[in-house]
DNA sequence: TGCATATATAAGCACATGCTTATATACTAA
DNA sequence: TTAGTATATAAGCATGTGCTTATATATGCA
């Protein structure tokens, strides 16, 4: 037995969450920072309703931590969760999603606060 | 850019796959060989029915492999399959099925052929 | 050949999922 | 206070998922 394996049902709720791709592009975009909804909405072209709704998924696994400022709610993901290792491996495994934020930055879109 | 990193799109609908106890679990009983479908009905105590469409799902991905051999059909790991590092993480930080094997070996009931 | 065992497949159904549109809430700035 | 921007939430709907029951197919053996 893996003394610090994660249990099954835990295991497969968390890759169920990542067996999305929007949500799994969400989660390799936050692998170096965070990133507000509106940013979110631009670089996945998708609806803000749907963004949200994928974020509220992964918040409510606890995947991802959102913090207020100003307008703007910042998303990151939690190394503290249980599952976080998970996560880490995986985002190893996809494509990185740097670029899309450099391009995000250049075109003047980028939102920072701090 | 991830020189090997796997596409999203794959990424993602191979941990959809993932994303369900029951696959998972198949997965992690296959990590050290093979099992044939009586040995998971047995195990994950569902109806035949059942494992062969979540086994079909797995085949139909190609991440696992199927052989005949007199009346049973064995199944494994496709360690082929371009997005095998998704499995080979997953299964590490899953808790090990060895055990459950080993039980069903010594109650008579483990199925050995080659 | 005929029956038992192992497996696959089909159909049906309840429920989950992910989108859309519409609307509510929160904050900023004029 | 009012308008604008950012975000969340609700309702509705089409589609997907995973189970069940029933049945088909394949193999082995008497």
């Amino acid at each position: 037995m893996n003394r610090t394996a994660i249990e099954m049902e835990l295991a497969a709720s968390v890759l169920k969450l990542l067996g999305d791709k929007t949500r799994l592009t969400i989660i390799g975009l936050l692998k170096d920072g965070e990133c507000c909804v509106c940013e979110f909405v631009d670089l996945l072209n998708m609806s803000q309703p749907s963004v949200s709704q994928h974020l509220r998924k992964l918040r409510d696994a606890g995947l991802v931590k959102e913090r207020r400022n100003s307008q703007w709610i910042f998303y990151s993901l939690n190394k503290d969760h249980e599952a976080f290792s998970i996560i880490e491996s995986v985002i190893q495994l996809i494509p990185d999603q740097k670029e899309k934020l450099h391009q995000l930055e250049i075109s003047g879109r980028r939102i920072r606060c701090d």
